[in-house]
DNA sequence: CTGAAAGCGCTAACAT
DNA sequence: ATGTTAGCGCTTTCAG
């Protein structure tokens, strides 16, 4: 690999020079300068980030926590879609992206350590217990964080408006003429709480008494809770006119038990979805779900993440929320 | 952030051996060394992957490419699944994940040139175009690569059996009474050969001729274009009687031509997919699909590579198969 | 068994 | 305008 000090040897200067005409700054002569990176170029110089990092303490790296116990952060596709995204926005402004875990070699390190380990510049966080000490450790530590569906206090997040997105999805079904709503929610996390709040107050707001038993709890992406919740749901005396599913991958588990009762969709029961996974225009019926906009939530972390890291002085803790849109698709009848 | 140096002025010894007690090796009293890793635990000491890497040359960080000119890889359900299982693997064995980019600061890299800026200990490659000269280079160079779904030449693959998977659909078919099987390909690439010669050779292995306008050219992950391309096919006088298709995603395109024409599906007209997306058990009718083993795949890639890095004198260069299944569903009529 | 010292490649103050 | 030099934190000969 060839260095500075190849360089500067080749070029007759001292290696001072190479690294001031590297950088263009400084107050080198032009044409020197010029020459210098003319060399460089032509022996294929690439600077060693390592080497630069320990000089500098920037290493121009975001690390990323994705974890999941059960292993499947990447898996989900809202999750994928954010890291893409974040991936992008990140090398576009001359960063890497480097998993978070808690592995060395054969050791454990907590996320923490493991991000002072690699001497990332920046965390962003997602998909991951937030209860977890290791997590709360990272997000206090003074590694500049960013989370994603989740709030710390006095610290940055970006957030998929839960609140706005179910807000939206019940004021359609009442102007649909449902006013039968059940709602199956996900495990308990901040984004569950927010879609339940905001489910009752929609309905409050139209004038709709929400049944206790109209809203059953599941989990996110297991098709077979909700296709439970679906069954008890479908087994009461006064049957919901309209389900809403905590995502679209859950509704399917749904659409199952549904179809099992001999049920047609969206004629006998509507549904709605939640997420707007690419599929979900492909479906029939076509679903109606809402689609959170997950590239935006992704580009918006890392830039607030990177302005962290670069401008701590002018960068003010904040909560970003992203909006998402609806999408009517036929799976939610118009009644009366 | 606490250093060997600060051990080592704790413990009233010399930076070596601290060196020396972390490492566990060497010749130092067994009761200096525990003595020493006590206080470095008690101290919260956490080495600097930098600069050990800087002495060492090992960073046991592994570059993964994963592009796409649509900048979509990792919204590949069978990309994403197969990162995951990459990075699970690496991160057991003590390697983290780098994405590899092209990107550094304002400038370009090549990817070789930024895997070596991040001092990548390998590169596991997927997802990309491989005729790129940059992919080419970095495959040529000293780095130690594995590519998934394309063989080099010298160089270790990991390998999705298509020729498998093509060779089990179409036996499927023909055991279901058909003979008249369409397939709709994806572009032009070694794997979409090989599944295009595996399904001539398989069909003339069942003594059925090919009909030229029964294959049909459309890429992967286009519902739009597999649709157009399962029209002209409904449009023939001799109709096949079951279409398959490049991905479960592109066969959802097909499906809603189907239900154009108003035909319904297995009866009217079979159909069956590729890879085995998490949904496609979920549908209804069930995809009859060829599951790809994405899990696999990823994990023997990062144990390749892993293998290469560590007894670069005991790996040869081999081309790894990964064996898949086929999910029968009920999207394929039993005719006759 | 332990320590001194060199140096990985780079940057940046400080000379000149 | 250019060069000298001192490290960044770590590993690793080589001496003692």
């Amino acid at each position: 690999m060839v260095k500075i000090k190849d360089i500067a040897e080749r070029c007759g200067v001292s290696i001072a020079s190479v690294s001031k005409a590297l950088h263009g700054t400084s107050d080198l002569n032009p044409n020197t300068a010029e020459y210098i990176r003319n060399v460089a170029r032509e022996m294929g110089y690439i600077p060693n980030a390592s080497a630069r990092l320990l000089k500098t303490n920037r290493s121009y790296n975001i690390g990323v926590l994705f974890v999941d116990d059960t292993s499947s952060g990447l898996e989900h596709e809202y999750f994928s879609s954010i890291l893409n995204s974040i991936k992008d926005e990140s090398e576009k402004q001359g960063y890497d992206i480097t998993f978070i875990s808690h592995h060395f070699g054969k050791d454990h390190l907590s996320f923490f350590e493991h991000a002072k380990y690699r001497n990332v510049d920046g965390v962003i966080i997602a998909s991951v217990d937030f209860k977890d000490p290791e997590v709360i450790e990272l997000i206090e530590s003074d590694i500049p964080t960013v989370t994603i569906d989740y709030v710390f206090d006095g610290k940055s997040s970006v957030i998929s408006d839960n609140i706005q997105g179910v807000r939206e999805i019940v004021n359609y079904l009442v102007q649909c003429g449902h006013r039968k709503i059940a709602f199956i929610t996900g495990e308990d996390t901040s984004v569950t709480r927010n879609r339940i709040t905001s489910f009752y107050k929609t309905c409050e707001a139209n004038g709709i008494t929400v049944r206790d038993n109209y809203v059953k709890r599941a989990r996110y992406h297991l098709p077979k809770e909700s296709g439970i919740a679906t069954r008890e749901l479908l087994a009461l005396d006064d049957r919901p006119t309209v389900i809403m599913y905590p995502d679209d991958y859950s509704l399917l588990g749904g659409i199952t038990e549904i179809e099992k009762e001999g049920l047609l969709i969206p004629d006998d029961i509507s549904i709605v979805g939640y997420d707007g996974i690419k599929l979900s225009r492909l479906l029939r019926p076509e679903l109606t779900t809402f689609v959170q906009n997950s590239t935006e939530i992704g580009v918006q972390a890392a830039k607030k993440l990177i302005e962290i890291i670069e401008q701590p002085k002018l960068s003010f803790s904040e909560s970003i929320p992203i909006l998402g849109h609806l999408q009517k698709g036929k799976t939610v009848k118009e009644i009366k």
